[in-house]
DNA sequence: ACCTGAACACCGTTCAAGT
DNA sequence: ACCTGAACACCGTTCAAGT
């Protein structure tokens, strides 16, 4: 029904593409590495050749997609659903903290700039300067979504303060320790965030969320 | 040679024992229903029929274990609206990692011992069981609003992971520059995210935002 | 109601065997 | 080197059958 992999690609190219694209739908886990198989029209040995273990095939496929996805503005792409392409947007903000230094590196610097002693007046002025640009970006974002209806109207300023503690939080935690590679969760996370911005209630008057009746 | 339920106890009790027993080990994941089951010296079929799943028996154990080890009087009140109450829950694991040394003497010292550098084994594992004991407090709490009603069925381990990096990012937005009082926009992100948790939609056939259509 | 153990439909990974 | 498919050692869940 819906097979088939791009002919003339090799089988690890096939792998990839089947992994790749079982990432976009609903689904929030990771696809087995049997379904992967299944979809390329490979045998799980060869996909076991390829990469030896499943995280190993992630974390390949991840670097494929974001390397496919950061480098033109897919922002206003229209073709590409609105969640994926915040989703990049806010990756884009992470990805650019990083650049060459390494998330490491950058968090270091920063806390020796900020925290470690209590910053120079110029030096505050200069990180609320970052934070407020990096703020005017996701908002940016947002407007331009909100443009084409993919979000209700609402706070963007709120919504951006929100987005953006996800992603500092995220960036944090790619400093810590992890049990494993954090690309993964970190999308889930993401994507989390960004449904949850993009589904949000129209505000209306009664307080629909919580159950109204807690004493029975 | 380590075997072996307390006698005298029901079978369901003798599972949740036996689960209970096995959250403190080392190892990360949660238990196996068999494993559990093995321990209990039951059948699996006896699991499933007093935890007709494996997240109800998570749920029941971690309410079980947290509410004799440090009773959260505010989150059982149910006069209190679910959003403060897990609002009120996240910030009390926010301030417990401060208490007395302040939240950027706490910071500086998790920096230079998990970042700065390399870690070691000892250390690195440290860090992992405290996140993870974390995580499990913010599914514990989502477990009891979920038996009262006022969460939706759903995914309490990545709800957990969310709420986890939104307190994550807020807390390491107190030791940086800011340019007033956090509290208070802390309260807001905080708020909007627990609103967002509440509120999201049962998980309807067709993820309303974005098409999927990848392959062709 | 409570419990058993087999069975179903999956997993990730390993591996002898082919080309 | 690349690939196959069977096999191993697991899963969570279902279920007819017992008590």
């Amino acid at each position: 029904m819906e097979e088939g992999p791009p002919a003339g690609l090799s089988s690890r190219d096939k792998i990839l593409w089947a992994a790749a694209t079982m990432l976009g739908g609903k689904s929030a886990t990771t696809p087995s590495v049997r379904a992967v198989a299944a979809r390329a029209g490979v045998s799980t040995g060869s996909v076991q050749h390829h990469f030896p273990t499943q995280r190993e095939l992630m974390d390949e496929v991840l670097i494929l997609v974001y390397d496919t996805m950061l480098p033109d503005d897919s922002l206003h792409d229209s073709s590409i659903p609105a969640r994926e392409r915040l989703v990049a947007s806010l990756q884009r903000l992470l990805a650019l903290e990083v650049r060459d230094l390494g998330s490491r590196g950058v968090w270091i610097q920063a806390f020796d700039r900020y925290v470690r002693s209590e910053p120079t007046e110029a030096a505050r002025e200069e990180y609320l300067a970052r934070e407020r640009e990096l703020r005017r970006r996701i908002e940016y974002s947002l407007a331009v979504l909100q443009g084409e209806g993919a979000l209700a109207p609402g706070d963007n300023e709120r919504r951006a303060r929100f987005l953006n503690t996800v992603a500092s939080g995220l960036s944090i935690a790619q400093v810590f320790p992890a049990v494993s590679s954090l690309l993964a969760t970190e999308l889930e996370v993401l994507r989390t965030a960004v449904d949850y911005v993009l589904n949000e209630q129209p505000a209306s008057e009664s307080p629909a969320p919580g159950s109204p009746q807690p004493g029975e």
